[in-house]
DNA sequence: GAAAAATTTATAAAAATTTCCGGAAAAAAA
DNA sequence: TTTTTTTCCGGAAATTTTTATAAATTTTTC
């Protein structure tokens, strides 16, 4: 179920949109200030908050920044409520975090489907899990299943990317041959003994470079 | 690494923006000249381009233009650079393709972040209700469900157009089978194994060129 | 402290497995 | 019917794992 909250001070709004979000099977929240607004956010973590701007005491671009800070919440989608003439100059509000506006006077059919299209925009990447990292000569990127080193274009199959990206993940920090196991075959697949060898021994051949160092005893780890 | 290029016949001021954007990790291009700068663009294909409207031989607004006539560059954003005090009434900027306006004199910061909200824009999906794809040299047309190689006119059935756009969608990402079951088939229909390289297989045949990429283990992506 | 033994890792090649492609054809939809 | 979608299957290709042997490191023994 999506959990929707909406932020205004003005309780006819409040009912006007909450009833149309319903209607929808949206599970939607209510706060007729900023301050509910935070607090109610952080217990609930609705996938979408709809901000009014203008309210007295904390006003909506507050709540954005404060709401952005919290890690819990800093990838819930924010759409902005504004009054269709009300002065936008002086706020950059996607800087804030925002992602949409949406003026009022507005009608139900546009607002559910303003809303929707939101969700759906933020369904693809969970944007969480990072995709990328760049490490020494080497842009490693999840989403593409590539090493880059500099215009050089390395595929990497599965297993050995899952490999890099695990010690890359980590800098410096050690991973013993277990811990490698675990992480990219899981418990249930039984491997023999030389497996991980032979896939840091390709890794190796195809990056050049030597950043994966062994300690023998311990592990591996990707090292700068 | 977001590219970006700025075209502007004064070299202090392309020394100051590139200063300040290379400062916040962008990977800044120059060119002291509108023709200059076409070539560039065509080269590097950045995200965005900021262009002064006021340069001698070729404006900013006849660059803007022929650069959006580029099928490659037609996605990119264009930012103008416009003196505080320049006559715009002639010219309708937004018209011929500009995303937003930057006076000069303008404050680093100010700048910086015009520049990372433009961004931020256009990075959500390519467009929910995006209705053409245009990339390497097809043009992926959603109310035909019509691809445009040059002249020649391939229909594709639904299925297989629905595959296309969304691999086209975000060229270079990696689709597992299970992202591409998900976002074509839905949650509802259970189809066997070999249904998407069959549809895959059909794509290519149609298409003729080579852009879509299997990795193997992995899944598809749309490369060029 | 040096040499031998034991342990651990590296390398190359072969084997096993997984995954994919292409053709054909059945099933479903238009 | 014709078109589109899906399934099936043999063979090909790529990936993953194992095997066997060499090399490096650590431990034991003298």
């Amino acid at each position: 179920m999506v959990k929707i909250l909406i932020v205004d001070d003005e309780n006819d709004i409040l009912d006007f949109l909450s009833y149309n979000l319903k209607k929808e099977g949206f599970e939607v929240y209510t706060a007729n200030n900023g301050k509910k607004g935070l607090e109610l956010a952080s217990e609930i973590r609705p996938q979408l908050i709809v901000l009014d701007i203008m309210m007295p005491e904390l006003n909506g671009i507050e709540v954005c920044r404060q709401l952005k800070a919290k890690p819990e919440l800093s990838n819930t989608i924010i759409a902005f409520l504004t009054a269709r003439n009300e002065d936008l100059s002086q706020i950059n509000a996607l800087d804030v975090g925002g992602d949409d506006f949406i003026s009022k006077p507005v009608k139900p059919q546009v607002f559910i489907s303003r809303i929707k299209a939101l969700l759906r925009r933020n369904k693809g990447e969970p944007g969480a899990d990072q995709m990328q990292i760049i490490i020494a000569d080497l842009e490693i990127d999840r989403q593409r299943f590539q090493v880059k080193r500099g215009d050089e274009v390395i595929d990497l199959p599965k297993k050995e990317f899952e490999l890099l990206w695990l010690l890359a993940s980590k800098p410096g920090k050690v991973f013993t041959r277990e811990e490698i196991y675990n992480k990219i075959w899981g418990n249930d697949v039984i491997v023999g003994d030389r497996t991980i060898d032979v896939h840091i021994r390709k890794l190796r051949e195809k990056l050049t470079n030597d950043h994966i160092k062994t300690l023998k005893g311990i592990g591996y780890k990707f090292d700068f």
